[in-house]
DNA sequence: GAACAGATATG
DNA sequence: CATATC
DNA sequence: GTTC
């Protein structure tokens, strides 16, 4: 097996470097050591191998990261205080057969998910299957915050004792909810342009969002108080008892006591009290800026970096992509108006069908825009060529919209080759993201465009339409029925992983020509992409 | 007490 | 591989 | 944080 490594420049080390060329050398395996940090590093390092794909992971090419030149060192014994993933393993594997030592975090018994990740982390593999079974990869990096990094084996800097919860008592009775609560991507009625009723609830319940937002093993208190946001966003009526939502699928106990407070007082105690640590602030401003998620920023804040202000000075601490984030922070951080979104998705079709004009594109700009907001984020840009044919290059499109200077940065590498996927598979589409300004424009926009095959176009377009929990939400739906749904289609799942989720009842052997055709085949009623703005991600 | 979607790009 | 993002 |  080939090993090509590389350390990520911001702890590159020449000790660790050597330390990894040693281990190799001992476990006699061909390797092309490079230390590179750059724009494109991954394709530079690929291409030392001479492969086809230049971009990806497969069994010959194994890239090695810092976290995997601690773990040898660690081994070693040469530096034992650096805690490494297969030693948290051995603590939860630990605490799993005696019950943890301080009455914290026990794990009884694992499901099955949870348990084909434990194996996977005990046998040496951190991201692919031990034994042919494969972790769904979004359990799976949850899994990686939460309980390799996360308060679960205390390890956090930020211990949630210090916060006040509100104390409530979960009702004894079981909820019954109504038919109109099952799948959120069922539900009719369209929320984009309803007026918000209960922006006085709302309001008080976005900070809490925020604030989970900040750390990433905090994902599912976040989800969970998006969600009431969301439901509150769609209700039909002026909200003015804790008690008119107490049936609602969503609402617990310490969401119904924080309703409850916000609608006496006017706010949510919790959502003020998290807010006063000035660490909680300067995460959330460092995390303004597009690559800094929450470890990067709790990084710089460990450095001292407390805010975007002072990151300004230390640039050197920055990635590629960060460092535009940081660079076009002013303009990015601006909404959209809608006007302008179609503007920016006309040019980019313009070029397109200029550069292609044999091609007879089809080309349709989703997200936000396409759900009917009045404004948006960012603008999100799909093609599809109508024929079976091969997507033509996405760099060549990219090229163009830089040689007309509409781009003004790259976040990704335009590549003129596809990538490798986890399965060793190339993949169809193509995906760009980008810093863009219309002629005669003030402010930069965030670009994405994509560019799928054809026959993945229906499951593509819904997926790039979104809103995110309407997908979560028919995916879930999917997953339940033994199906496994993404933007390029749907498939029967691998393997059943409990009792919950169906046998696939009908294999997938229909062709998919429009969105509607995915619906039909699910039993859901169409639903317009205006209606698709929706908060639930649970199951009827 | 498990699950809460599935995938890609970067370094 | 870990992290960020769609 | 909520659901089952
Ligand atoms: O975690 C995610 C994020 C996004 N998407 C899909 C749905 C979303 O609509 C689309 C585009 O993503 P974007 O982040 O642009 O969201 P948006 O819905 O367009 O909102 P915004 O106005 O913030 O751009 O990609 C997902 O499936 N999962
Ligand atoms: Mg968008």
């Amino acid at each position: 097996m080939k090993v090509a490594f590389f350390v990520q420049g911001r702890d590159v080390t020449a000790k660790y470097v050597a330390l990894a060329t040693k281990r190799l050398e001992a476990l006699e395996v061909d390797h092309a050591g490079t230390n590179v940090s750059a724009p494109g590093v991954t394709h530079v390092v690929a291409s030392l191998f001479a492969r086809e794909a230049p971009v990806g992971l497969d069994k010959d090419v194994q890239i090695v990261t810092l976290a995997w030149l601690q773990y040898v060192v660690s081994k070693q014994g040469h530096e034992p205080s650096e805690l490494t993933a297969e030693m948290d393993w051995r603590r939860c594997k630990a605490m799993q057969r005696n019950g943890a030592p301080d009455g914290e975090g026990q794990v009884k018994s694992a499901g099955a998910d949870f348990q084909a990740w434990v194996e996977m982390r005990l046998s040496g593999n951190t991201s692919t299957s031990a034994d042919g079974r494969r972790i769904p990869s979004r359990y799976l990096q949850r899994c990686n915050a939460f309980v390799l990094r996360g308060k679960y084996l205390g390890l956090a800097d930020f211990p949630p004792s210090e916060i006040p919860r509100h104390d409530a008592q979960p009702s004894k009775k079981r909820k019954r909810y109504d038919a109109h609560q099952g799948y959120a991507c069922f539900k009719s009625g369209t929320i984009a342009v309803q007026p918000n009723l209960n922006e006085h609830l709302t309001n008080a319940f976005q900070p809490l969002v925020d604030y989970y937002e900040i750390f990433n093993d905090e994902e599912w208190r976040k989800v969970s108080f998006k969600r009431v946001i969301d439901l509150l966003r769609s209700l039909k009526f002026k909200v003015t008892s804790a008690d008119q939502l107490r049936s609602y699928r969503g609402i617990g106990p310490k969401v119904f006591a924080m309703i409850d407070e916000a609608l006496r007082t006017g706010y949510i105690t919790r959502a003020k009290e998290v807010w006063k640590s000035d660490a909680a602030v300067s995460l959330r401003d460092l995390q303004r800026v597009h690559g800094i998620g929450a470890t990067v920023a709790r990084d710089l804040h460990k450095r001292g970096i407390r805010s975007v202000a002072e990151l300004r000075e230390h640039k050197e601490l920055l990635n590629s992509v960060q460092l535009i984030g940081l660079e076009y922070l002013d303009d990015i951080e601006q909404r959209i108006p809608r006007a302008e979104t179609g503007a920016i998705g006309k040019f980019v079709e313009d070029t397109a069908r200029a550069l292609w004009p044999s091609k007879a594109l089809a080309v349709e700009t989703c997200g936000s825009y396409r759900r009917g907001k009045s404004s948006s984020g960012d603008v999100d840009v799909i093609l599809t060529t109508p024929d079976q044919a091969g997507c033509p290059p996405l760099a060549d499109l990219i090229a163009e919209l830089h040689a007309r200077k509409f781009i003004a940065a790259d976040l990704t590498q335009p590549k003129d080759q596809l990538p490798v996927n986890r399965q060793g598979q190339v993949a169809r589409k193509q995906t760009y993201m980008g810093i863009c300004k219309l002629p005669g424009y003030k402010v930069h926009r965030r670009l994405d465009v994509k560019f799928y095959p054809r026959e993945q176009f229906p499951f593509a377009l819904l997926y790039f339409t979104g809103n995110d929990h309407f997908n979560r939400s028919m995916r879930n739906f999917a997953k339940r029925k033994g199906w496994s749904m993404s933007d390029e289609g749907i498939f029967s799942a691998q393997r059943q992983r409990s009792e919950r989720i169906a046998k696939a009842s009908r294999p997938v052997d229909t062709h998919f020509r429009t969105e509607k055709d995915v619906f039909d085949w699910l039993g859901f009623p169409y639903k317009h992409p205006t209606e698709r703005n929706c908060y639930d991600v649970t199951f009827a």
